[in-house]
RNA sequence: GGAGAGAUGGCAGAGCGGUCUAAUGCGGCGGUCUUGAAAACCGUUGACUGUAACAGGUCCUGGGGUUCGAAUCCCUAUCUCUCCGCCA
């Protein structure tokens, strides 16, 4: 959520920059800013009526106390007529603040000033490419094929138990995710992130601090009967740990990972990418997410950024990343950098890892701020990403390193996964 | 699931209708003393809103109510603890 006071101070630049990220209704910031005024004025008057009200009560029970019974009456009947008023503005005072509620959560995130301008993915910038594409045998085929081949992965079953997209890891299919989790969270742990394993369903409050609620509330599973939501990433309830919270500058920066499923209903997506584990409703990742002071947190994504790109490299696999243009770029975000492995088999490219800094409008949502060296209250900046999703990191794995004889497991998954060829 | 108790500032904890501008202790910060530190002593110490700055307003788990006036009384939700039941 962005704050009415950067609004306030430079209506024209915030324009500026909503229209960067393709948003049409530009209205709004003026909008806003006049709800705003309304709102002041009436806190005002609700303010002073309110302080007669208090003045006033006090001097009734001083009334009181000497015994002056009669005056105390009369000076009670005033405040009933100030009550009145009182009440009339706070009802006024709480359909202002909801309208400016309503429109100030619909504006998103500003893009950074190195966002590139554009609409659709074809217009996302590659940063930078790295790797080696494989030459594959002759007989090679892509990873829906190979999961039968070797019996690791059942989409039926899984659809039998549950519905599509719920795949069903079998054998050395389950014991290489497995493998992946666990050298997914050493590596980030080495690198000083501490390991959580949080609540893998949240609540409303949660929900909405991280953003998922109210705009993309379709995409979550929601368990009415307690009103509960299956995370669509453990970024919502590791970054909900800080929520209300006011933190110490020497505790900056907080780095956090943590593996979890993850649940999306992918609404409106099907029918397109979906074959194999390209794209599925239940799958797993290991996150890292890190809340740090303002003026460090492009630097800590540069970091990040690199974080993640020796992890796939390590793992061998061709990649490349790119930086996101406006109109790609999710809500929250001001910057993004996606990583995308080739998947050889099927001559693509596959997103396994977005990485974001969302500066302060997470922690505008969460009030996750702190008391900087002049004891003046700030919020802090938000960054996560992916470290890694497994699905499509397990599709290019399989078919980059087919042979005729097995998939090669990468020398630094070996000790993980147990042998060197998955046969 | 049943019965009972509770939720107060960073923490512990008092307060049980007006003097709460929330005691006190611990912790934090500043100072005195000291070569330096500790101890001791002195001072200071929340958030939000609002203002040019004051003033003012809000916040004692959330929501609602009683009252001229609520941390305090009532209702309700949530959470925590104890006991019982069930259970990996």
């Amino acid at each position: 959520m962005l704050q009415v006071n950067v609004l306030r101070n430079n209506p024209q630049w915030v324009k500026e920059r909503l229209a960067v990220k393709n948003f049409k209704q530009l209205e709004l910031v003026d909008e806003i800013i006049v709800l705003d005024d309304e709102r002041k004025r009436i806190q005002s008057d609700y303010d002073n009526t309110q302080s007669k009200v208090n003045a006033a009560s006090k001097e009734i029970g001083k009334l009181m106390g000497q015994g002056k019974k009669d005056e105390a009456d009369e000076m009670k009947q005033q405040v009933s007529s100030y009550k009145i008023q009182v009440a009339t503005f706070m009802e006024s005072l709480n359909g202002t603040e909801k309208l400016l509620q309503d429109k100030i959560i619909q504006l998103p995130n500003l893009p950074a000033q190195i966002v590139p301008p554009g609409k659709t993915p074809e217009e996302n910038v590659v940063a930078k490419e790295g790797g080696v594409k494989p030459t594959l045998h002759a007989n090679a085929v892509p990873h829906w094929d190979l999961i039968k081949k070797y019996d690791i992965v059942d989409f039926e079953t899984g659809a039998k138990i549950t519905g599509s997209g719920f795949p069903l890891f079998k054998g050395k299919g389950a014991k290489l995710q497995r493998a992946l989790v666990q050298y997914f969270l050493d590596y980030n742990t080495a690198a000083g992130y501490t390991e959580y394993i949080p609540p893998f369903m949240v609540n409303a409050a949660s929900a909405y601090a991280t953003g998922q609620l109210p705009d993309k509330e379709g995409q979550m599973y929601h368990a009415t009967e307690d009103d509960f939501y299956l995370i669509p990433t453990a970024e919502v309830p590791v970054t909900n740990i800080y929520r209300d919270t006011i933190l110490k500058e020497d505790e900056l920066p907080l780095k956090m990972t943590a593996y979890s499923p993850c649940f999306r209903r992918e609404a409106g997506s099907f029918g397109k990418d979906v074959r194999g584990l390209n794209r599925v409703h239940q799958f797993e990742k290991v996150e890292i997410i890190q809340i740090v002071k303002p003026e460090t947190s492009y630097d800590v994504l540069d970091a990040m950024v690199a974080h993640v790109e020796k992890l796939i490299q390590s793992m061998e696999l061709p990649y490349r990343i790119l930086r996101l243009c406006g109109g790609d770029m999710s809500f929250t975000s001001a910057l993004t950098y996606d990583f995308e492995v080739f998947s050889a088999a099927q001559q693509r490219w596959l997103e396994v890892s977005s990485v974001s800094n969302f500066e302060n409008f997470q922690t505008n949502r969460l009030k996750c701020r702190f008391k900087d060296a002049n004891g003046k209250m700030q919020l802090t900046h938000s960054l996560n990403g992916s470290s890694l999703a497994l699905p499509r990191i397990m599709a290019a794995l399989l078919e980059n390193n087919q042979t005729e004889n097995g998939i090669n497991i990468p020398t630094i998954l070996q000790p993980y996964f147990g042998a060197a060829v998955l046969q």
